[in-house]
Formats: C-alpha cells, structure tokens, sequence
DNA sequence: ATGTAC
C-alpha cells in the first residue's frame, strides 16, 4: 500500500491536479511513497515538487532536465549599482568563447563529451541572478557559510541543458512512460547529468564574475532538485524537490521578491528531502494572459526589490511574473513549521538575468500572432 | 525545459 503525505498547511493553497498526479504516481507500480513539498504544482505526467520512493526507476517522474539545481557563488563586489551591472552581464544564451578563461574552472571535465550548451542558462523558470544577502536568522550557521548581511551572491538555477533531455528521449522512445529497463545505464548517464548540470553553474558563475571584474569562486551551496538517488534499498525520484538531509539549500523565491538559504532536515516521510522554490501558482498560458492585462513590461523589467531583470523575451517576462508564483514566505513557513528546514537568511535580487536583451536570437512578432487569439 | 517541427 503506498501513501501521499502532502508538507503544506491549510493557508497554503495547493492546486488539486497536482495532488491527483501526486496519487497517479503513487499508483504506479512500485511506488511506495510520494511526498509532496509546499511548492507542488502540476506538471508535465508528474507532479513538480515532488519526493517519489519506488523500487522501480522511472525516468519521466525526473523529466528532461536532469542534474538541474541551484548554486549559490560569493562574489567580492561591494558596490553594486543594479542598471549598471545588468549592462555587464555576458550573454548566457550562447557558450563562451574558445578563449574565454572561464572554462579554466572545468580543468578540461566535460561530462558526457557533450560541449554544446555548456556555460548557457537555458529558459524558463532558469536563471542567473547577482543577490545581496538580507535578512539574517541564523548568524552562526550564516558566519559558517561564509556570508553575513550586505554580501553579494550570485544564484545560478541551471540544468544539463539538451545532454538531460537527450537522456530521456532516448529512454522514452522505446519504453514511453515504463521503467528503466537498464536500470544501470541510465543511472550512469543520468549522473553525467547531474555532474555536467553542477559544472554548467559553476561555469556560468565565473563567465559572471570575470565580466564583473571579480573572481571565479566555488559555489557555498550547489543542490540538484531534478535526479533519483538509491536510498533505503530503492530508488528515490525528485522532481523539484531538493536534498533536505542535513544539507543547505537555496529554496528560490521569484525575480521580484527574495529567496530563502535554509538547512534542510527532512527525513524519510518527506523524502529526504525540501522545497526548490515559490512553486508556480499558475500556467504559464494563464499567467502571460492575466499578467498583460496586469502589468507593464516595465514595472517587470524594474521589480520592487530595486533589481534589474534582464529579459529580450516579453513572453518569458510575464511567464515569469512574481505574481505567477506562490509567496515564498509561505513556502518557507510550511517548511519550518514542518520541522523539514531552518531559514538562515534571505537573498534579494539585484540583476537577474534571464536572457539576452539584443542579439541574434530571431525574435516572431508577438503582436500579430496573438491578435485575435484569447482574452484581452 | 527542451530541440525540433510547424
């Protein structure tokens, strides 16, 4: 008999098809939990948000972006004017250069061989943002960290970019939503995954700081909410949810309102494991119609923190919108007050970038194609 | 979230 335990208090708002794709997986065969953070939403078969123990592996229930996860850097700069610094970003929509010393930070390791993508952040809820640390609760644990109030960070959520959805396709067109039937091959290429998805923050980071001015560092927290582990003699499926055993975790607010650092102390009916963000509260459809009647790009260009946000795409801008996702002083609190995570401090945004401003990418004519197409 | 197909 398999259970659903849901880490989320009656004030949270949770939407109810991610609790039936929470009792879809928990169906399957082999599944013997499924725990659900604060932040679940629907996903794509699978619920997003989520900790799956099965003694069988299942691909689809990590999804595409294996290895995809948050870091956090430290990043020597003091001053830190946002408009100015947004300008200084490199572009993280391609690879760097051949010559660019911030592959240095690679010491030539690329996973899986595979080039193409590395050091580029990808879309959708994917980003790289210069934060300074606000709110400190936990001074001790922070000191340890090696961060105090005031300190800029960066914050990299990345994955393996085409090498994780390469994985999957490959699994998917020949066995569809079934179990691994090499449980061992796709374990050793879902963890050059997850290895390629770390060094691709680590490498952003560096092309951030050498075009700031600063130097490369290694990342203080560096977790990967999208992979499947052995533990207790099963497989232990994530899918949005990050490692919360005893480790420190950067659980991402939106691009207008701060995240949250926490140590993580999850135990086995929450699947080992912690919320990776805010938690999408609506569609990304829903969210680009509701936000055009709402907002102006410009209001989400320039956030109420003060942060710049760096985005050529104004469909992506209002797919992002803070108002699309959850409060994460609510996630955070359903967190805490289930004894899974301790807040230490928050970091506000300064300039997140999203992708390029100008450049090269063709750009469709927004405006004619959604005329005449839904609601105003 | 992704590369690819429309």
């Amino acid at each position: 008999m398999s259970t659903v335990t849901v880490f989320a208090s009656d004030g949270s708002w949770i939407e109810s098809d991610a609790v039936d794709q929470c009792h879809q997986v928990a169906a399957l065969e082999g599944v013997s939990h499924v725990a659900g953070m604060p932040d679940l939403h629907p996903g794509k078969g699978a619920p997003i948000g989520a900790a799956m123990m099965s003694t069988v592996l299942y691909p689809f229930l990590v999804g595409s972006d294996i290895g995809c996860g948050i870091a956090v850097f430290p990043i020597g700069l003091k001053r830190a004017v946002p408009e100015k610094l947004a300008g200084r970003f490199p572009d993280l929509d391609v690879e760097p250069d051949a010559g660019d010393p911030a592959w240095d930070v690679l010491d030539g390791d690329v996973p899986a061989g595979h080039l193409e993508g590395l050091g580029t952040v990808g879309r959708g809820n994917h980003f790289v943002e210069l934060a300074r640390i606000g709110t400190v609760l936990e001074p001790d644990h922070a000191a340890r960290l090696g961060v105090a109030a005031g300190d800029v960070v960066l914050v990299v959520h990345s994955g393996s970019r085409g090498l994780g959805e390469r994985i999957l396709r490959a699994h998917t067109e020949v066995h569809g939503a079934g179990p691994a039937a090499d449980p061992g091959a796709y374990l050793a290429a879902h963890d050059e995954a997850v290895r390629w998805g770390s060094l691709n923050r680590r490498l952003m980071a560096a092309r951030v700081a050498l075009a700031l001015g600063a130097e490369p560092a290694a990342p203080i927290v560096d977790e990967c909410h999208n992979l499947v582990e052995v533990r207790d003699g099963a497989y232990l499926h994530r899918k949005g949810a990050a490692p919360g055993d005893g480790r420190d975790v950067l659980v991402a607010g939106t691009r207008g309102t701060p995240s949250y650092l926490v140590a993580a102390h999850a135990g086995a009916e929450a699947g080992y494991s912690v919320a990776h963000g805010a938690g999408r509260k609506m569609s990304r459809s829903d969210a680009l119609r509701r936000g055009r009647a709402k907002h102006t790009v410009e209001e989400l260009r320039r956030t109420p923190v003060g942060s710049v946000v760096v985005c050529g795409d104004r469909q992506l801008l209002f797919e992002e919108a803070p108002t699309a996702y959850k409060r994460i002083e609510q996630v955070i609190a359903d967190l805490a007050g289930h004894g899974l995570a301790t807040p230490i401090a928050t970091t506000v945004p300064l300039v997140t970038y999203k992708t390029a401003e100008l450049g090269p990418r063709p750009r469709r004519d927004r405006q004619d194609h959604r005329r005449g197409r839904g609601r105003s």
